[in-house]
RNA sequence: GCCCUCGUAGCUCAGUGGAUAGAGCGCCGGCCUCCGGAGCCGGGUGCGCAGGUUCGAGUCCUGCCGAGGGCACCA
């Protein structure tokens, strides 16, 4: 990557002015950023300014003195130095080539990292099989996803897990609910208890082991049967979940059923451990985790006073887990309502003795949704919720996808229906799209005039000389680092920024320069370009998990469409 | 009350301590003999308030104001 070439130039010069700028000891961090402003260069650092106060010299002079010593490279032109100390860099047009090369040559794995034996699980979703997913999972989903895929990309190895709380007092109310259905559906008297579920979605999986049992199960004991139906209707529900995210585009390498960390022991165990390490202790009939030790509000029960253990305590029991499975990170991804219980599972780790620094939690503000400006209320218990499925029939996969990765994780979304079902521009995903289809019709345009693309080393770049075509050459210049940013900084909607970014750099070059035309060595040119965009911007979507078509369904009323 | 997140253009939002803070929407005006006009070009207003750290603060720290969320032997 040029930022890496660029930034190890500016180390030569550094140890190269050393003795010059009576300079000892470890050289200072290099960093390389890309200015806002042409005039300042294609890179820019700061070292100087940096520098300045420890060599004590002005800083322009510190500059000066740096760019005095830089090597002899065939990337780099020249190099100023400007406003209150910065060295501006200004590179040759060969490392715009190179990326475009590299782009059109890599194809798919164009902004991909060297593996760096690094592994990290993203654990996501997770959501409780008591029914179906909604807009508020789609966010979790759509960001631990794109969270594994950049990461991957980044170089890292990644593993996607989902953990179902299937235990514990919500499923039993699940369970409640479900076999209330059941039996009503036989002419017996049941009630779903007050705080259970009441959405339809109970009477169909009542209606889904009818299906398969018949009345059968009325007639078995009441604790036989309370069990047999919630343990089908979780798996039915389950099921449920798992077609949905498949639809999605979400994938994971494994399933984690709480009910496994119980059933092993490794729930005992891990309290147990905890017990040990001095960690939890016993009052009021309960046994309680010393949060507080950790900067925890207060202290958290592990095991309640009737002997069930408390959720936290199969987080302990997943995380023991998760450690034992020698991962370098791990990543939770989570709704903003659960902030509070960030310290407690990084002190969890801690008194389990491990680094909390490995436990990251990927924290993101919730969805509401809209319909055409009007808010849509929803509440799971009494079963008045939009599923995610019904929202996917209705705005389709890619446009869901790409507004849900669009805000940072930090911003909260207003997620109108009407709005993203337009195909307008209050939807920036068609319009990055219709950048990938548009340079696609062009190479088939090219094509069917026997414009075909030549090997992209026999072709001479240099024809590619307006400002349109050079910013869409850095644009796809600067995609491996973005890929990285975005990774570094679990930022995914970084690059819902960037794939606008290059469509924009891509439309106006279609605007400004014809690229099949008479003018072979530039139509051959300009054809590598369009090609190398292609490659940019399906890259970038296929890490957000959104299609790139190949081609698009015109719009009614499209001008253009009339005489065709 | 305590804790977390957020307050940037009329609206919705970007902006990992750097130079003149950006994009889309909306509004006004231009651009199709030609590869897809779902496009392109031009027009302008803004970092909630007050201190502090720094050569340099939208970004870091403190306080205040405002919005959302959390403070269970619930998830």
């Amino acid at each position: 990557m040029i930022e890496r070439r660029v930034a190890e130039l500016v180390r030569e010069a550094l140890r190269a002015s050393a003795g010059e700028l009576g300079l000892d000891g470890a050289l200072p961090e290099v960093e390389i950023s890309v200015p806002k402003l042409r005039e300042h260069g294609d890179f820019s650092t700061n070292v100087a300014l940096a520098l300045a106060r420890r060599v004590g010299r002005p800083p322009r002079e510190v500059a000066e003195v740096i760019a005095a010593h830089l090597p002899a490279d065939p990337v780099l032109a020249r190099a100023e130095v400007a406003g209150p100390g910065f060295l501006n860099l200004f590179l040759t047009d060969a490392w715009l080539h190179d990326a475009l090369r590299e782009a059109v040559r890599l194809g798919p794995a164009y902004g991909r990292a060297e593996r760096l034996g690094r592994r990290v699980q993203v654990e996501f979703v997770s959501a409780n099989p008591t029914g179906p997913l909604h807009v508020g999972h789609a966010r979790n989903a759509v960001i631990g996803d794109a969270i594994a895929n950049v990461m991957d990309a980044a170089g890292w190895d990644v593993q996607r897990e989902y953990y179902f709380n299937d235990a514990g007092r919500q499923m039993e109310l699940f369970g409640a609910s479900v076999e209330a259905r059941y039996l009503q559906r036989f002419g017996v008297e049941a009630e779903v208890p007050p705080d259970g579920y009441h959405g339809a979605y109970i009477a169909d999986v009542a209606e889904a082991i009818a299906a398969r049992h018949g009345d059968a199960l009325v007639r078995l004991p009441p604790e036989e049967r309370a069990a047999r139906i919630l343990h089908e209707g979780s798996a039915l529900v389950l099921d449920q979940i798992k077609a949905t995210l498949e639809r999605f585009r979400v994938r994971f390498d494994r399933y984690l059923h709480e009910r496994e960390l119980h059933d092993s022991g490794q729930v005992t165990r891990a309290v147990e451990r905890l017990r040990e390490a001095g960690y939890a202790y016993e009052a009021d009939g309960a046994v309680w985790f010393r949060a507080t030790a950790f900067g925890d509000d207060k202290d958290r029960v592990l095991i309640r006073a009737n002997g069930a253990p408390t959720y936290f305590a199969a987080d302990c029991a997943y995380l023991v887990d998760k450690f034992s499975r020698g991962f370098d990170r791990l990543i939770y991804v989570w709704g903003a309502d659960h902030h509070g219980d960030v310290a407690r599972l990084k002190g969890a780790a801690r008194a389990l003795g491990y680094d909390p620094e490995v436990v990251e939690i990927v924290l993101y503000q919730f969805v509401t949704l809209y319909r055409g400006g009007e808010l849509v209320r929803m509440s799971k218990r009494a079963g008045d919720i939009v599923t995610l499925d019904e929202l996917l029939d209705e705005v389709g996969v890619d446009a869901t996808r790409f507004t849900l990765l669009s805000r940072s994780n930090d911003s909260p979304i207003d997620f109108d229906i009407e709005l993203v079902k337009r195909r307008s521009m209050d939807n920036p995903v068609y319009y990055v799209q219709y950048g990938h289809a548009r340079i696609a019709s062009i190479l088939r345009h090219a094509a069917e005039r026997g414009v075909g693309l030549r090997p992209i080393d026999e072709v001479d770049l240099a024809p590619l000389a307006t400002e349109a075509e050079r910013d869409l050459l850095r644009a796809i210049a600067e995609l491996p680092g973005r890929v990285l940013e975005a990774a570094e900084l679990r930022a995914p909607h970084r690059l819902a920024y960037f794939a606008q970014d290059l469509a924009a750099r891509f439309h106006r070059f279609y605007t400004e320069c014809r690229v099949v035309t008479d003018d072979e060595p530039l139509t051959q040119a300009r054809l590598q370009l369009a090609a190398g965009a292609k490659v940019a911007i399906a890259n970038v979507l296929g890490l957000l998990g959104v299609e790139a078509p190949e081609a698009m369904e015109r719009l009614e009323g499209d001008p253009s469409d009339a005489g065709a």
